[in-house]
DNA sequence: AATGAATGAGTCTTCATTCAT
DNA sequence: CATGAATGAAGACTCATTCAT
């Protein structure tokens, strides 16, 4: 007697899910060079195998990974939707940055890693550039709305605040001190001037 | 006639710097994993076999590259010795930090990669969190003598800069306007503030 | 009401034959190495496991592929029990060939494959030798009735005739003049010479 | 102290025939598909790794030695640029393949096998198709020069024999009189006919 | 000192076969 | 009877390293 589709669809999540979990984990520590397509079945507690019933080749898992990290970005901008405050929309990016770092630091180890060494895959180079331009674009365009003298060079100098703290936070884990930073940046740079000042 | 020992040691001392210039830039492109012996023999312009007449692994040609990289950071600290006034430093360490990385970008790229995955190398963790603490002493120190009311965490912040910028060039390459930063980290951050303000 | 027994006989009968079907097409082209059970499946339009219900391994639906041929061939050869002429029998078994081939190009295409690679698989080489024997007795035995000079020559000279254009019409398919050959074989090997001339 | 480069072209040139060698004799024999690198490594007495550094891939290897297997066939046919007697030729091109067939009864095998399952590989197909055509057309000249009715025919079937005789040696090896069949074949088709008789 | 042929362990990937349902 | 998820052995290929010359 066959097994229902819906049972077979149940297994294939399952299994699907315990593979990304695992080669993320190993891609985001050790390099996705460095990980073998074995690590990745030891740690996801099923054969060599069955990885290749799910995806391709090796590439195509990285491949997945950065799909489902797109997709959690993608979902946070939309947020900001309905907000019209620009100081508002960038404490609320600022912290949902920090809650991404904190909920999925190897998404971002390993985005980093990879976007460092664009000759590792073919299209990845691209696809960064991309990200990277959009978010530029938001910022620049907030920084326009609060009257910015410089807004493009004030967005690349709040990105570089950001994926400098990533940086930090993914070398050093939980010795880096991600709630300080969060109200420092927030306090710094997400706030309308005072009276007088800067 | 014979060559003189120096004439030897020069070329021992040509041949090894090939090797060196060679892996640095494929390792910081293409990352160590996916650098093969071969390929920097090639690019060396020597024979795979001769580069053991040099370094006796693979690794032990990346731990070279990482020494040479620490004795550049080394002298550049050095010339901060005779400085009094705390910003004259800072601005001193933001130029020579966007010199060297005009200058080394490989030299960033390869770093910051390695050190997002300590994993692929036993002790590089240990030396990256060395340096790390090492930068952070006297960065805090800095903003302790100019009365900063959160040393540690300005530290943390002119660094996280620091390394944003420096991800953003590693990125983009010249796309990115270096120039233009610097500019706006001296003043904004290594500049005393005007009678009121910030 | 549940079905017959001998429904569930034939169903298993007709799930057999596609089996055999599918898996004869792709041996033939394929070979017998490059050719998955999962293709197999595909094209029967089944599921991988249920191959295993009909047949034990991939080797035993080849086995049982070369039985059905061995049937034909048999079947083909108890036609000539009744008929003395010898011209007569030539011509039916050239007419029978041809038809063969026409029919079942790809169990030709088979044979001759495997059969060129006895080690393929163990027993197919004996296998194939019989065959090969017991072909020979007969044709050597029509050719001394018609009182040959060289029968045995004779009969390879006709077989290596036949081999020849399987050979041809397995590479070439419908490029292959397999009418005119027929023709002129059953002119110039079966049909007893006139009085003067060729 | 290098090798000149005499002595690496030498070493080369041994370890590629010893591979071809092997490779040849087990393609031949258990097919390509079924053939290993590593058993052609064994046979030939060198490791796994070096073959890949004569052939970037197994398929190549196969190409190789059809390489070889074309310039022998080219060798023969120039031969008989200066003859006019279109039996001479005939009985010319009848004993050199006999003899290509003692010689090299691996390539026949091989070249047969590959042409039966031209999925095996892409451009076999074409090539093969070529080769006869060739053929062919040089056959169907002869024929025509002799008066025959229907050279086109009478060419394919002088070449189903030559197939067919290759056919049977390849699977009976040395049981398959050769010898005997070359005579009759020169005789029976490569003799201008008596006046009256046969 | 210098070369590149040679080795073999390790990696990705395929696929016949098993099995729970 | 039927399904396809799961396994693991085997195969193609890579590459750091060694070594004869």
């Amino acid at each position: 007697m066959p097994r229902r589709p819906e049972q077979f669809e149940e297994l294939r999540e399952k299994s699907r899910e315990k593979i990304l979990a695992a080669a993320l984990e190993l891609f985001a520590n050790k390099g996705y060079n460095a990980t073998s397509i074995e690590s990745i079945a030891k740690k996801a507690g099923i054969s060599k195998g069955l990885i290749y019933n799910y995806f391709e080749s090796k590439e195509k898992i990285l491949l997945a990974i950065f799909d489902d990290a797109m997709k959690v970005g993608d979902d946070i901008l939309s947020h900001y939707k309905g907000l019209k405050d620009p100081y508002e929309i960038m404490r609320r990016m600022t912290m949902d940055t920090f809650e991404f770092l904190r909920k999925k630091k190897q998404y971002c180890q390993l985005l980093t890693a990879i976007s460092l060494q664009p000759h590792v895959m073919g299209d990845m180079g691209d696809f960064i550039d991309k990200a990277f331009e959009k978010n530029m674009k938001i910022m620049t365009g907030l920084y326009k709305q609060i009257g910015d003298k410089n807004p493009y060079v004030s967005a690349l100098l709040i990105s570089a605040i950001f994926d400098g703290v990533s940086l930090g936070y993914c070398m050093l884990g939980d010795n880096y001190p991600l709630n300080a930073m969060e109200k420092r940046i927030i306090e710094d740079y997400c706030t309308p001037p005072k009276k007088k000042g800067k």
